[in-house]
DNA sequence: CAATATAATGCAATCGATTGCAATCGGCTT
DNA sequence: AAGCCGATTGCAATCGATTGCATTATATTG
């Protein structure tokens, strides 16, 4: 069991190696100015100590910290921890691709982040560029870092007249096809579960009219029900819905796989079968979405795609390049809770 | 729109308020050396530029980060993206307790870290502390931070003889709680779902066998049956089970609330009556067990403690102090997959 | 009034690595 | 033999903030 040795530095290294810390400096690097053998050893050497060069010293000279702060939004209201599992995916891809690239991965949470993002993580070097997870509620501080010329990427759903690139499913496709699919296993009366003052919803929502419409129905401002991302939103929501005159309805669309849980949870408990009665399709396709019963139709994000565009992007963005916004597409993945007619 | 004006350094605002660097640099630290006019005229002039002092200057000045490490480890077979809703949850309580003590958090995913974590954190300064969760297999990495002395804490299962701190649940008691009450419910066969080859996991193992014996039930190996952390495993492994000489089957304890689930769905394709032919119980209390069908009796793991724990005894670690492993109860949570007395 | 204590501020070194420019050295050209 | 070239290497400044020590100005005391 080796003692804890004190950490070593450059200067070290280059004494040991007999040359001055520019070349030992180089040498690491793999600057082909220094000759083939002393580049030899000195990594030799450093590898033989576990050199590590201090990034706060690197970073401070080079003025760029390799790093890339990741900040999740949330509601101003449901202040809890991050808690939809959706993001855990997409934020595991991104960690991953992150890595891959050489990038640390700072992370912070909104209920954190009262600061300011543009002075806080950019301006202080503390990250080279920021992701932001989750328009929300359209957010003041985002079009504040766009101002700023910080380089910055979201995820979420452009509306067409962002400054600033936006990389996110196609929402409004996604839910056409949830709805159509539902009309065509003869729902009449589909409510519409998720709150609206979230654009990537709004965008869900408009494509829920979209296949209304297109069916020849004419959309009931009634079926709107604002209804938070999680399961007990679902819960609650639909559960109340069942007690007002909504309960005519023979089919859900909800606007996350937690909330349409929920929502199943609650029509389960009041004797109402799914799908028979009342069919269900949620959004996102998260892992459980295949294990509940019956299991859950919904609509597939490519998180995968996702975080690695994300990356991409922000990082051309940080090497000078022109980031652009990327709709991704989604699919319907067909499961129990919405099929009829298993012919 | 205010032009991207250039960054502003510490000598920026001392040239401004017609002082020092020093001056200007004790001032904005509050050093009650400094007259209390000049700090508050420094102090505004920083405000109105927006002034953030430069973090990687400082952290090269002080030998501080300021920055904790979070390091979530995973099975080598498993090599996907964090999965586990429970990691998130966690996770999301430590970013907040950090954010509130003032660090900042670098994530990142053992996949990720093929890095030596000594080096690559802790001597590059790129972090003054880590959290690293989820034992998984015995990590040889770990012993090696405890012998180079960096300051960190695990979220796992303690054996008593680890020479670091570590903070987890109890686990076995948990499990004893969780497997005497199926027995109570009058299960005789039941099956353990896990990898025992899990620290954690081997500690749920022991509880079932204590809970088992303690009925005068002998615990059959054969029941035991390795199982990854996913809803998927719990699915595949279940099936299995059923066509194989284990379906007399009446109760079944799996080692994380997804798995359960998963078991649930296999057993409810079968036909198989849920509690009633076969009853369940998982761990975690993820928020999507209260809304499956039937909701999932699970042993709640306190999370938000656990992270204030993991973080409070870090710092405290850091700051000189010493870090002692603990651990933390848990409560069975009864719901409708292990009730069959509806008295 | 000289001497000393007290308060406030500034000077300059320092943290560890990177990099533009200068210096050195052997060899080669004419 | 003088001059020039290319290949290596080293010197010293620099990134931006912090801090021990010295310095200056002001107040207090005998």
């Amino acid at each position: 069991m080796k003692q804890a040795a004190k950490v070593m530095t450059l200067a070290d290294i280059a004494r040991l190696a007999g040359v001055s810390e520019s070349t030992a400096s180089r040498a690491l690097r793999d600057n082909p100015v220094i000759n083939a053998q002393t580049r030899q050893k000195v990594q030799q050497i450093a590898a033989d100590h576990q050199f590590k060069v201090n990034a706060t010293a690197r970073s401070l000279r080079t003025q760029k910290s390799h790093t890339i702060a990741v900040i999740i939004l949330f509601d101003a209201k449901t202040q809890q921890a991050i808690s939809d599992p959706f993001l855990l995916d997409i934020l595991g891809v991104i960690a991953d691709e992150l890595t891959a690239k050489g990038y640390d991965m700072l992370l912070s949470t909104s209920k954190t982040t009262d600061k300011d993002w543009r002075s806080y993580y950019f301006d202080s070097k503390r990250a080279d560029g920021l992701i932001v997870i989750g328009q929300g509620e359209h957010d003041a501080r985002v079009d504040q870092l766009a101002a700023a010329g910080v380089p910055f990427v979201l995820w979420g759903a452009a509306t067409g007249s962002e400054q600033y690139p936006v990389i996110g499913s196609d929402n409004r496709q996604g839910a056409q096809l949830a709805v159509a699919h539902l009309i065509k296993q003869g729902c009449k009366r589909i409510a519409f579960l998720g709150d609206i003052r979230h654009t990537e919803i709004e965008m869900r929502y408009l494509g829920y009219q979209d296949a209304l419409r297109a069916a020849g129905i004419k959309p009931e401002p009634a079926l709107q029900l604002n209804t938070d991302f999680t399961a007990q939103a679902g819960y609650l929501q639909t559960q109340q819905a069942l007690f007002s005159q909504l309960s005519s309805l023979d089919g859900i669309f909800a606007a996350s796989d937690a909330i349409a849980m929920g929502a199943m949870k609650a029509l389960l408990e009041h004797g109402i079968k799914v799908p028979q009665q009342v069919a269900i399709v949620g959004f996102d396709d998260i892992a459980m979405s295949a294990y509940c019963t019956p299991s859950l139709t919904t609509v597939k994000q490519d998180t995968h795609a996702g975080g690695q565009l994300l990356v991409a992007e922000l990082l051309s963005r940080i090497d000078g390049g022109k980031a652009a916004s990327q709709l991704l597409p989604v699919k319907l993945v067909d499961r129990q809770s919405s099929l009829r007619n298993s012919t």
